[in-house]
RNA sequence: GCGUCCGUAGCUCAAUUGGACAGAGCAUCAGACUUCGAAUCUGAGGGUUCAGGGUUCGAGUCCCUGCGGGCGCACCA
């Protein structure tokens, strides 16, 4: 929580104590409230809706109640006023002393500015994109890979301790599809005839693979026995998906801590652990051949096959073991994992199976996106990797520019829907809010260098000389990058940084506008430069969080 | 059919998690450059928040019903 909010917050609580103490107020429990910042300036920098909620429980006038805290209150360095508000709202209004000391703060936090302490150290692992090695990704994973790594950046901010992870599915039946596509296209390249596999991997990026493994390695896997052939080249060619994935995400300024192969959870013993452990706990339980996760038992309508009646493990039982790993074997004191709408529905099983190896299902938190609609114009493109109709991340990436990319995806809230036009996002890549913000920050950026270049040194700069609105205004714009923040980290919503991002630029632009920097007054000057420079490390740290670059020229 | 997410300005989306007059960008219209960057700024128009009921001091937000759309409902992942 900001210094300012939290000082209100103690403000006020002990005015309601000694309200209640002196007979003021009635002797009732408290209701939880807000500190809150209204979104109209006239009401001041925050707010507060106490006397409301209290007033049936008091049974007092709300306004009554608001009045008589008022009285209760005495101003401090922080706060220069607390009104009441008409039905019974509390007004605070920050002062400008207070507000000017924020400058040299800012300055001095530098590029760790905004950060909180919300999280306390706490060990946070998150996951997301995690696609197949089998192809190509396309747009709507990427809208999980900026998703995921700027709630990472925000947490991170936040004071968590954030471990960011790839899950490489280089197991189990899509691989072996992938592997046999895989080997008919390097057949065929070889000039012999090899069918595709049913449901195979028909996308020409599987042919232009298998041709050019004929050309580096000529008939060397077709010589073997065919399925050792299909796995070892099935091998190669998911190391080359990969290396393809991470240089697309890396497009995108999307990176990991760690890629944690699916294989490993049987190589190293976690499988075996986990499906002992739900057993022990009596939730395995047998069927038709196959073993089944009894998540009836716990008010699932239906229970989920871990283990298929040929004796191979499902995705869900490996993904119980990756969980396992996560909380018990590397001690993650929270989750999350980031998916698309379209698992959705796997959501209770998981938590279900969570809870059933004895961990809280709360410390595994789940962020589902909603599924990018692709259209060109007015029409809708259907997406399927197998049939091999995809936009990929990297074209459009290529064509408006990975920090469009991100702001656009990043300004919708998880759970909206949303319509990637390709014309659209083309057209609009040269009329984007992301340029107006890069923009202020390219123009701070020429101000300060202007400033050098006349051999101005503002360091000492007195911001007591900081009194215009359109100054005031701007540093409070400012200081709520720790609100965003914190807000953002704890609802999991990155999407608040965007909007963030375009008041900030905006209010430097209306500072811009009504105040002059470089002036004949040096001691203004002096001031309004390192106001600027305050400005600058409050937008690219905004804009730093978001994974988008802080052009210093346009 | 059941579950789930969504429906807000012409378009794309916000709305501090139940608060004050529902806000931005784009688009449209009218203005502003001899200055530290005009990729900018000033102003205008544009709304029955899908519809109907309910909960309460207060609802875009919560509950119910209906309509419309996305996504699920495999021994696929």
């Amino acid at each position: 929580m900001s210094l300012a909010k939290e000082k209100i917050s103690n403000m006020l609580a002990a005015a309601v104590e000694k309200a209640q103490r002196d007979g003021i107020l009635p002797q009732v429990p408290i209701p939880e409230y807000l500190i809150e910042k209204p979104q109209n300036p006239l009401h001041g920098d925050y707010a507060c809706t106490l006397p409301l909620k209290l007033a049936r429980i008091a049974k007092m006038n709300p306004l009554q109640i608001a009045q008589k805290l008022v009285d209760m209150i005495t101003p401090t360095d922080e706060i220069e006023s607390v009104t009441a508000a008409a039905p019974g709202f509390l007004n605070f209004t920050l002062r400008a002393e207070w507000l000017q000391k924020r400058v040299p703060l800012i300055i001095k936090g530098g590029s760790h500015f905004g950060d909180t302490d919300t999280g306390k150290a706490q060990k946070v692992q998150i996951e997301f994109v995690s696609v197949n090695p089998t192809g190509p990704m396309h747009v709507g994973h990427g809208r999980g890979g900026i998703i995921g790594s700027t709630l990472a950046n925000v947490l991170s901010a936040a004071g968590f301790h954030v471990k960011k992870e790839y899950y490489v599915n280089d197991a189990g039946n899509q691989i072996d599809l992938f592997n046999k596509s895989l080997y008919a296209r390097y057949k065929q390249a070889l000039g012999l005839d090899e069918p595709m596999p049913a449901d195979g991997y028909m996308g020409e990026y599987m042919k232009d693979l298998g041709k050019k493994f004929a050309d580096e390695f000529g008939d060397k896997f077709e010589k073997i026995q065919l399925a050792d052939g299909q796995k070892q080249l099935g091998a190669i060619g998911q190391e080359r998906m990969i290396t393809w994935i991470k240089e697309d995400l890396a497009q995108a300024n999307v990176s990991y801590d760690n890629w944690f192969s699916e294989n490993d959870l049987y190589k190293k013993g976690s499988y075996r652990k986990a499906i002992t452990l739900l057993k022990e706990q009596g939730y395995v339980t047998e069927k038709e051949g196959a073993q089944w996760f009894a998540s009836t038992i716990l008010g699932e309508d239906k229970d989920n096959v871990l283990v298929r009646s040929t004796g191979a493990p499902t995705y869900f039982a490996s993904d119980v073991a990756y969980h396992y790993n996560k909380f018990v074997e590397r001690g993650f004191d929270r989750v999350i994992d980031i998916w698309g709408a379209d698992h959705r529905g796997h959501i209770n099983r998981k938590k279900m199976a969570t809870y059933a190896m004895g961990i809280d299902p709360n410390r595994l938190q789940i962020l589902i996106y909603q599924l990018v609609t692709l259209k060109r114009g007015d029409e809708v493109i259907r997406i399927s990797k197998r049939t091999g109709n995809i936009i990929t991340l990297r074209e459009i990436i290529d064509e408006v520019g990975p920090d469009a990319v991100r702001f656009f995806f990043l300004q919708r809230s998880a759970d909206s829907q949303m319509e990637f036009d390709l014309e659209l996002a083309k057209k609009q890549s040269s009329e984007n809010p992301v340029f107006y913000i890069q923009y202020a920050h390219a123009r701070i950026v020429s101000i300060l260098r202007s400033a050098a270049e006349r051999g101005i040194t503002w360091e000492n700069g007195d911001v007591s000389k900081l009194t215009d609105k359109a100054e005031l205004a701007f540093i409070r714009k400012m200081i709520q990058l720790e609100e965003v923040v914190e807000n953002a980290a704890l609802a999991m919503e990155p999407h608040h940084l965007p909007h963030y991002a375009m008041g900030l630029a905006n209010s430097f632009t209306q500072f811009y506008e009504h105040c002059r920097v470089l002036t004949p007054d040096s001691e203004l000057t002096y001031a309004r430069l390192k106001l600027v420079e305050a400005g600058r490390i409050a937008l690219s740290r905004t804009l730093t969080l978001m994974g988008m670059s802080t052009p210093e020229k346009m």
